[in-house]
DNA sequence: TAAATTCTGTACCGATCAGTAAAGATGTAT
DNA sequence: ATACATCTTTACTGATCGGTACAGAATTTA
């Protein structure tokens, strides 16, 4: 009924919007997280039914890796946005305000997806907890690779720890992120991000 | 074979030690969280059968509460403890350094059941998910509690806001539960509290 | 048009989920 | 000893889990 996905073959063209579907599964994942999202609740919100969601994502895992990795590329876009502030205490500032922001927003569900995706599981998701621990690692070295550019250019004071502000700064994050799932407002969080600047180097 | 637990009836004892059971039973919870942790893998830690937990327990959701209320008692005494230090600072600096020393322990899980034990979870376990809620917030009233009395003895600078430094430091404190549940050490921990304890009031 | 290909819908699969019925086992009370 | 109360064991329940077989519908290619 609608386009389709321009693949080159023949056959019957597909009915629903892969991206469209593909939101729609993010939405649930990050309510509710990996485990606590049945095939039934996604393919509820999707809009298809089961089989339609086999052939064009694969599993549950496969559908979450690809929802994971839209959430990488839309959610956090702001990240590497962050990162082209000019100072590194503008860009840890920006991290911080862009968390407060995206961690309550008012479109989308509450928290973070890399962090109640899956923080603890079963047996049978362990894979899927592992790939969410190297995704948040995977942010603290970016961060962390940022902060020693910025050292190297004289940006931070030379007795600063690029290492030690980076897991700081993504632990203050995370921590924002569970204070988001339970609720916490914008003003909140943005209250934190604003103390947990005081320990910005420089300021002792 | 044991004591029975001397309730003062008649009947065949139970076989089995109600404490030891429950210890049991809030490893495996605190490991797998609360919708990962299946009554096949909790009996088989608490080494009884299904009716016996059930007889002892409640349902599953009963005895995770139970479990929770052995957590909070146990786990995280120290809580309590580190109100009891004199001045204001040496609170937070106590809570911090024992959180450190807790979240990443070589004995027990690694992070903290009220954050991980159903941080976002299925729709059969919204109570659950709200209790954990409801406890991580009598946590920051506590601090915060206990930080208004310091300011009001004089302990804390009179601009500082003590509703603010409670949310950043439990804030702080989740977020190492997060980090600990990825994996981070001790030493990590420590050096996320050390860091954090810069934001404390006149630093600047 | 007919053949080939791919998607959709229904209806199902075995496994596992949380929870329980029923009977035998083991203690206390008399 | 006998009666009674409670616990343990085995085996089971209906519901739901993730995943799929199969037939019919819809499209492209020839």
């Amino acid at each position: 009924m609608k386009k389709h996905k321009q693949n080159g073959r023949q056959g019957r063209p597909r009915s629903f919007d892969l991206d469209q579907a593909l939101t729609a599964a993010l939405h649930v994942f990050w309510r509710k997280g990996y485990e606590g999202a049945t095939l039934s609740d996604l393919t509820r919100a999707m809009r298809i039914n089961r089989p339609s969601m086999y052939a064009a994502f694969g599993d549950k895992e496969h559908l979450f890796r690809k929802v994971l990795d839209r959430y990488d590329q839309e959610a956090t876009a702001f990240m590497t946005e962050a990162m082209d502030e000019p100072t590194a205490r503008r860009v840890v500032e920006r991290l911080l305000s862009g968390a407060a922001k995206k961690l309550a927003s008012p479109q989308g569900p509450r928290g973070c997806l890399n962090v109640q995706g899956a923080l603890v599981c079963g047996d049978e998701a362990k894979n899927v907890r592992n790939e969410l621990i190297a995704r948040r690692e995977k942010r603290e070295t970016e961060l962390r690779e940022r902060l020693r550019k910025a050292k190297t250019a004289g940006d931070l004071p030379r007795e600063s720890d690029p290492s030690e502000l980076a897991s700081f700064f993504i632990t203050v994050i995370q921590g924002m992120a569970v204070q988001a799932a339970g609720g916490a407002t914008r003003e909140k969080l943005r209250r934190v991000a604003r103390t947990a600047m005081r320990s910005w180097p420089g300021n002792r």
